[in-house]
RNA sequence: GGGCGGGUAGCUCAGUUGGGAGAGCAUCGGCCUUACAAGCCGAGGGUCACAGGUUCAAGCCCUGUUCCGCCCACCA
């Protein structure tokens, strides 16, 4: 095979959906179970079945199949589970607005014919996150996929429900929750976004009965007021001590409602008087219960005024409160209007104004819960990585209130409920149940109301895995090794999954959970759809391929930053992937199907070198891949790949390659080139997927998929080894080359010119080095003829000069050489050497540092000096000549 | 009101036990050198937001200031 067979740039289109499609026929992202090796298992977090790839997902996505396919390199039994969220309002209002275009509503079709059109919906939109995944290159184990609300976790949602309500941890009740008019439905605390919003705050006087002076209140919602049943002062508040009445007057109303004391009451705030409305204010409904007040209910659940708001009924709540303004002002006891700046509660699906309004709902009493969700933290069997995230887990779990799970919604998990008709009975049972367990009526009416969606996500570490039942998978995968998720969804699901996971299987969900950023525009906004700043993940995959998009958000993922994502970059990382296309044309040129091993009899130092580098770069990266520093292990790659192996390494490799240093060397070089470019292909191979599997199937030692090779740090033989007596050398030969190149840049010397160089060796290391390495160095640096002359003080005539650690290098220049530019380039070089040895004589000079650090320190500050020293004085002494030659 | 993150080259960002300031892009100069012009070789560019402090030594640790972003919160 030859290099014909590669294109001359990488297109990534066609390869990447060939690939795909093998790995999937031939079952490589399957997990074993049972198994013997080591596991490793991910749950994806389920994107929701409405959803779009946005590049959240992307990220996510990205950094799960990263870890997923390096833990399979690394020999483990990898889980990827898969699946989707039924995301409850979000999907139901979706198909609601299908259905509107088509000119009908979910009540006219019914509750049962709607959840057909929803299931039916899913049947046919459902999918599309999930081959968009896919081209993302995401290797989840798919038949596996799961969807919250299939049977198997149907069946474990109500589990849980059943369990929970037994033992006390589920509740049913009147409480003030949180109103969503629009989707008419109740919402979490987590459901409602808080917004700043420039309001208005109305100081509105309330009369004592038969008097025109009462008490003032101030609100920002004043329709609210047709609900009061109380005002309350502070207990201690000097103003309100010795009033001489117990009540008001309720304007609007002519309600009598008593003056009570309460020390929820701020006295700073306007005049220290708390207007009271149980029914629609979550502090005024503690207060309500202290004080045994009346709960009156003003709003009703479309957010249209109820009966017992008197003539103002049947008004949306907006239009009400203007209307109540008018009034009172009309009235004369609206004291004052100020504008506000408040907190507004919003739905966050549909963003319609919250209202806290008095509900039955259904609720999770979470505080016994949480307490083994931070324990579980504490006592590390659980990690947060970043650990920046922790306080902030810590924070919510130590002020957790109920969770409100019941929503009126239709699509959903209904709640395992039945009131019996006859005496109200309430049951709750995994089956039907027939008749009244209390007074066996045979009337039961089931609850209509469904669950939260983040109820069943809490289950999904272990309802995918087919608990209730106990699964030879629960059994190889749970706990799962890592979730990976952003920081936006700690609450809504990570934590809810830890208290189910640790209460249900009494064991962790995950060992660690690491948390990512959010992915920004260019300039760090929040992409959205009105701003006009998305960047769309699938044009991004079209325009630079999936490799090049995965390595740059490998590359952004830096821990506890946001991401902001640009197409420049995108770009550079989509000729990194080139780079290493090309890389590997070359290597298949000299390759020719010769599958050798490593002859260690003729290694070159290049050949050592290059196995020590890639060596160090495995190490490296593997400690960043399980340190979850994606960004790190990019960058060293990136490095290696890039100013390593194709900078120096292949360049150097170019001779013995072409034959002129013999049959053996040329072997030799071929063994080594191909074991590196493998093994390099491995280690990118999480990264890029696609493009090292097609190069992988073209090259000689290879077989089969990349997927089922084995990485460096695993195998017996060959390993790249550490050679520092290989890195030591090199670098005195990288110096000597760089130091030609800088002269031939300097001097604007064209490439083609091949230039004669004399090196005057001060040290026997370096000569030794450059006396081996000559063919190197004349290869590397263009060179002519290259003299070696140890020690002395003869110098070229007409030459330009390079100076580096051990040996100095004259470039004769005889004829072209331009003493004036010759005399500037030295001057540049000494004029930054001083610099530095400025800041190194100041530590050398200072008592304290010479006494006070450690040893090693200061050994090798002052070994620097002493080398710049060296130079300074080699690069004056040459100065001083071109100033003579410039002269004469 | 509380909490968190950030301010490093023109731009976007790395910099984990405090000990010689980095990358990509952009800029400038030289190259079609037989893998790659999506490339090669070289160069310029930074009082690491500001002010103090700890230390022999601070981009990194502490305090304060300032600007930006985010999260949480039941002051109407």
């Amino acid at each position: 095979m030859g290099a014909n067979d590669l294109a001359k740039g990488y297109e990534p289109h066609q390869v990447e959906e060939k690939w795909y499609r093998f790995w999937e026929t031939n079952k490589l992202f399957a997990a074993a179970s049972p198994t013997d090796k080591p596991t490793y298992s991910i749950v994806i977090p389920p994107p929701n079945v409405t959803g779009v790839l946005h590049m959240g997902h992307a990220l996510n996505v990205t950094l799960q199949d990263i870890l997923c396919r390096y833990r399979r390199l690394r020999g483990d039994s990898v889980l990827w589970m898969p699946g989707t969220d039924h995301a409850g309002i979000a999907t139901q209002n979706v198909v609601e607005k299908k259905l509107s275009a088509e000119g009908t509503t979910r009540h006219a079709l019914g509750r049962d014919k709607f959840i057909d059109a929803v299931w039916q919906w899913r049947e046919e939109y459902g999918s599309a996150i999930i081959n968009q995944l896919k081209r993302l290159g995401a290797s989840c184990d798919w038949d596996r996929e799961r969807f919250t609300m299939d049977d198997g976790l149907s069946r474990a949602v109500r589990t849980v429900f059943v369990h929970l309500y037994k033992e006390g941890l589920i509740y049913r009740g009147n409480y003030i929750i949180n109103w969503c008019p629009r989707c008419s439905t109740a919402l979490s605390d987590l459901e409602v976004e808080h917004e700043e919003i420039d309001g208005h705050l109305y100081h509105i006087r309330y009369p004592f009965v038969g008097q025109t002076d009462g008490l003032v209140v101030a609100t920002t919602r004043p329709e609210t007021m047709l609900g009061d049943t109380a005002v309350a002062v502070h207990p201690e508040d000097e103003r309100y001590l010795n009033l001489a009445v117990q009540t008001v007057l309720l304007p609007l109303m002519q309600r009598e409602i008593p003056i009570i004391k309460d020390t929820y009451v701020d006295r700073e705030f306007g005049t220290g008087a708390l207007k009271v409305t149980p029914a629609h204010d979550p502090n005024d409904f503690e207060i309500g219960r202290r004080h045994q007040l009346p709960e009156i209910k003003v709003i009703d659940d479309n957010g249209v005024m109820t009966e017992d708001a008197g003539r103002f009924k049947g008004l949306d709540r907006f239009v009400c409160r203007k209307a109540v303004v008018k009034e009172l002002e009309q009235q004369g006891l609206l004291v004052r209007v100020e504008p506000i700046k408040h907190g507004v509660g919003h739905c966050y699906r549909c963003k319609d104004v919250v209202e806290p309004n008095l509900s039955k709902q259904w609720f999770v009493k979470v505080k016994p819960l949480a307490e083994k969700a931070i324990e579980a933290v504490e006592s590390g069997r659980t990690r947060i990585v970043p650990e920046v995230w922790i306080n902030t887990y810590y924070d919510w779990m130590h002020n957790i209130r109920d969770w409100c799970i019941s929503r009126q919604i239709w699509w959903g998990h209904r709640i395992p409920a039945w009131t019996c008709d006859a005496c109200g009975d309430v049951m709750v049972a995994m089956e039907t149940p027939t008749r009244c367990g209390k007074c066996g009526g045979e009337h039961l009416e089931r609850e209509t109301d469904v669950l939260d969606t983040w109820f069943s996500s809490a289950l999904w570490p272990f309802s995918t895995m087919g608990w209730p039942e106990k699964t030879p998978v629960l059994d190889a995968y749970y706990p799962t090794a890592t979730l990976v998720t952003g920081f936006d969804i700690l609450f809504f699901w990570v934590a809810r999954m830890m208290m189910m996971g640790l209460h249900f299987m009494a064991e962790v969900p995950f060992k660690d959970v690491y948390v990512h950023a959010l992915v920004r525009d260019e300039h760090g906004k929040k992409m959205s759809k009105s701003k006009g700043n998305v960047i769309d993940p699938l044009n991004v995959i079209d325009e630079y391929g999936t490799d090049a998009f995965r390595y740059t958000l490998a590359a952004f993922a830096a821990q506890g930053r946001d991401i902001k994502m640009s197409e420049k970059r995108v770009e550079g990382y989509r000729h990194f992937v080139n780079k290493l296309w090309n890389a590997a044309r070359f290597a298949l040129m000299h390759l020719d199907g010769d599958k050798a091993p490593i002859a260690g009899d003729h290694l070159a130092l290049a050949d050592r070198w290059v196995l020590s580098r890639l060596n160090q770069t495995m190490t490296s990266v593997s400690g960043a891949l399980d340190g979850y520093r994606f960004n790190e292990a990019a960058a060293i790659l990136y490095k290696f790949v890039w100013h390593e192996f194709c900078d120096w390494y292949l360049e150097a490799a170019k001779p013995a390659l072409y034959g002129s240093e013999g049959d053996d060397r040329k072997a030799c070089t071929k063994a080594v080139l191909a074991q590196v470019l493998a093994d390099t292909l491995i280690l990118l191979h999480p990264f890029m997927p696609f493009v090292t599997e097609e190069i992988w199937h073209k090259l000689p030692l290879t077989d089969g998929s990349i997927m089922r090779s084995t990485y460096p740090a695993d195998r017996e033989y060959p390993p790249a080894r550490p050679d520092d007596e290989a890195e030591n050398a090199m670098a005195v030969v990288m110096a000597a080359i760089t130091g030609v190149r800088n002269v031939r840049g300097e001097m604007n010397i064209a490439p083609a010119m091949a230039l004669d160089v004399t090196v005057q060796t001060e040290d026997e290391k370096a000569a030794q080095v450059i006396e081996q390495q000559q063919a190197l160095i004349k290869q590397l640096a263009r060179l002519n003829t290259l003299a070696i002359q140890p020690g002395g003080n003869r110098r070229p005539q007409g030459a330009a000069t390079a100076v580096i650690q051990g040996a100095t290098l004259f470039v004769s220049l005889e004829g072209i050489i331009d003493f004036d530019q010759e005399r500037k380039r030295l001057e540049k070089e000494i004029g930054k050497l001083a610099k530095e040895l400025a800041g190194v004589n100041k530590k050398l000079n200072n008592e304290d540092f010479l006494s006070k650090a450690p040893a090693p320190v200061v050994e090798k500050v002052k070994a620097r000096q002493a080398d710049l020293l060296t130079k300074q004085k080699k690069l004056e002494n040459t100065l001083a000549m071109v100033q003579t030659a410039e002269k004469g």
